[in-house]
DNA sequence: GACGTATTTTTTGCATACAAAATTCATTTG
DNA sequence: CAAATGAATTTTGTATGCAAAAAATACGTC
């Protein structure tokens, strides 16, 4: 009688295209494209390894979603939201999130919101130090798990896709003082909300919350549209 | 001297992804390729006549905005959404309607308004004579013309392609006469809401329409998931 | 006859080859 | 020298060919 074979690797690696979708996705959220960079097939090829074929495939789900404008017979560039566009994204973001605090707050589980609460107090110590990339990234794992605890992958998904074209602007504003303790505020006031299952409460602070940073991120748009075209010039 | 020469047909055709993708959309959206049909590249590649590589492509965009899904080595499916996927959309399109109905109900211009009322009327008029089809039609156009005030384009972008994984389910609902009317209602209350420029009173209006087309589609997702186990036994 | 296995066939995934369009570069002309 | 014209080059878009995986079929065994 033969033992039931467990197959080996049953992870099959994934294939080519999905790989240079992820890897260009990176490249563009990280900023390593920047925004109206044209993305040369053959240049990309080789940086990724793949033939073109793959790549291409790759490109046109990247422009699905948002991330990469195709010019016809002109291939793709990474897209350059103008300040009407960030606006817009903004909105729909503040949306988005509204209904994801106020479904979090419906939906919670008292694990999940220790592990936020944890959070908070990871992003003070860092908010303390004045440590930008570890508030960051707490910030955004904070928001991560509200969105967890929405519990609608729809929602996490159409979220994240409209989100990824923002990152894509990579604001790493150095917010001033002023800016960030309010953030830091607003941040007390979900955990608030959270815990007291508040679902009108959370909307409210989500939404205030995006449009504090949509001023921050309107003026780095403004400050970067005045750096290109100065910088044209030259 | 030369007369300036206006280039004839600056409109270039479309690429063949594009209307592969294009052709292919529709036929999913028109159901005319069922939720879980497998897309079989030879043959769709005859039909849309392009070879696979356009169509490849063509896929893959609409893998991206969840029209299909993708199955490594083995294609890609019709999307076919679970009891629990449809849920959680209609959540997202309530959320994404609501903020739009809320936008408009700020931004709206009187010819705007003036051009929905007249909408309504129409609707009213296919509702009195029961025409389901031309029901339907205005339905969709009011809620377009909705989402036009709203003026932003993110949004409307962003409902659009959550909406159309939804009218692939083609829940061309024989809704029953006390749905229908209460339906009517609701849009007469969005017509005052947004007469009233009243933001507040619009977004409830919306959350609640949609809340009501849930329950409708609900049913319908049961019953036929109900056909499709004992029709798969005969 | 049902089950499991080997073989054929089909289908997908990828790479390459070719055509058309766009871009670049050199050349000419005023 | 600037602008315009035309050729060479690059780049995109599409078709085709080939390998690997999956599906279908045929075969053998019990």
């Amino acid at each position: 009688m033969t033992a039931k074979i467990i197959p080996i690797l049953p992870v099959a690696r994934a294939s080519l295209h999905e790989q240079a979708a992820h890897r260009l996705r990176e490249m563009l959220v990280e900023g390593r494209i920047p925004p109206g960079a044209k993305l040369n097939e053959r240049e990309l090829s080789k940086v990724l390894n793949v033939s073109r074929t793959p790549l291409r495939e790759a490109i046109k789900m990247l422009a699905a979603e948002g991330l990469v404008e195709l010019l016809p017979n002109r291939g793709a560039i990474a897209v350059e939201l103008t300040e009407e566009d960030v606006l817009n994204t903004f909105e729909v973001m503040a949306g988005l999130e509204a209904q994801s605090g106020e479904l979090a707050a419906q939906r919670i589980t008292d694990a999940e919101l220790a592990e936020i609460k944890a959070l908070h107090f990871e992003m003070l110590a860092a908010y303390t130090r004045r440590d930008l990339p570890a508030y960051y990234r707490l910030n955004s794992a904070i928001h991560g798990a509200i969105n967890a605890a929405a519990k609608n992958p729809v929602l996490t998904a159409t979220y994240n896709q409209v989100n990824a074209r923002l990152q894509a602007l990579r604001f790493r504003s150095n917010q001033d003082g002023e800016k960030w303790k309010s953030a830091v505020k607003e941040h007390e006031l979900m955990i608030d909300a959270l815990s007291a299952h508040d679902a009108v409460a959370m909307r409210a602070v989500l939404a205030g919350h995006l449009a504090n940073k949509l001023d921050v991120v309107i003026e780095q748009v403004r400050a970067a549209s005045q750096v290109n075209a100065s910088g044209s010039k030259a």
